[in-house]
DNA sequence: TAGGCCATCTGGTCCT
DNA sequence: AGGACCAGATGGCCTA
């Protein structure tokens, strides 16, 4: 197969291009090539199909067969190429929706070993995508206005200690749910390497115990155990519901 | 059953 | 040119 053929996949998905599709030629482009080159000095080539004073017919014996054949070959050629554009297009995207795939795989691991590093809920409950975020976001910014407060010597600093590194999230519990009995909170804590940070929730003097320390609007991914509430006004921003 | 969440596909755009 | 990134569409699964 010469050129065209070769000329025509290297352009294939090329949106950009000014060119058609394949580098196929058009039907008038094919019916120039078929055409003798015009002299300058003769007259005009003749135009193809549909041209002014162009019938399509010949007016030689014989020759519209030619023309008949001609048009068949290339109509067949075109249904190849077209086929095998086709399948070039399919196996490119079929490409790209794996990169694609494995692209938001990536993306979920990353997920979850943010989770991971979050306070988790007893119950298993996994936090959402977006609840992730949010949640990430909030204990980033508790995490940094505790140490801020204990730097400062300010009534709240003492959650230095009791907000714990992440590796001791067991022990962070976040606010109990409905569903959630204190006990496991409790009991989990223990367990952990950190048990010796007691659980602001298991103990009735934290701040967190008290309704002076429950903040947000009933969301628990605003809570934050062992942080003055008002401290959430002073939050410079949040992710915004939508 | 409606609504939320998620995975996947897809085409467009940007970047290297 | 090819890959990364993005957003919209779609369908499946689960739960209230």
């Amino acid at each position: 197969m010469p050129a065209p053929l070769e000329t025509c996949l290297s352009d294939l998905d090329c949106p950009s291009s000014s060119s058609d599709l394949s580098g196929f030629l058009t039907e008038e482009e094919d019916c120039a090539r078929l055409q003798p080159p015009a002299s300058a000095s003769g007259p005009p080539a003749p135009a193809c199909r549909g041209a002014p004073g162009i019938s399509g017919e010949s007016d030689v014996p014989g020759a519209q067969d030619d023309e008949q054949e001609r048009r068949r070959r290339r109509g067949r050629a075109r249904v190849r190429s077209e086929a095998l554009l086709h399948s070039l297009r399919r196996s490119r995207r079929v490409k790209a929706n794996d990169r694609e795939r494995n692209r938001m795989h990536n993306l979920n691991a990353a997920l979850d070993a943010l989770r991971s590093v979050l306070p988790s809920f007893p119950d298993d409950t996994k936090l959402t995508k977006i609840e992730t975020l949010r949640f990430a976001y909030n204990y980033i910014w508790a995490l940094a206005e505790t140490l801020r407060l204990a730097d400062q010597g300010l009534p709240g600093g003492g959650a230095r200690e009791r907000l714990l590194p992440p590796q001791c999230a067991p022990c962070l519990p976040g606010p109990p749910s409905p569903t959630s009995d204190a006990e496991s909170w409790g009991s989990g804590a223990a367990a952990s390497p950190c048990a010796a940070a007691p659980s602001p929730l298991s103990d009735p003097s934290s701040p967190a115990a008290s309704e002076d320390y429950a903040y947000g609007p009933s969301d628990p991914l605003f809570s934050f155990p062992g942080l003055p509430k008002d401290l959430l006004h002073t939050t410079p921003c949040f992710i915004p519901y939508h």
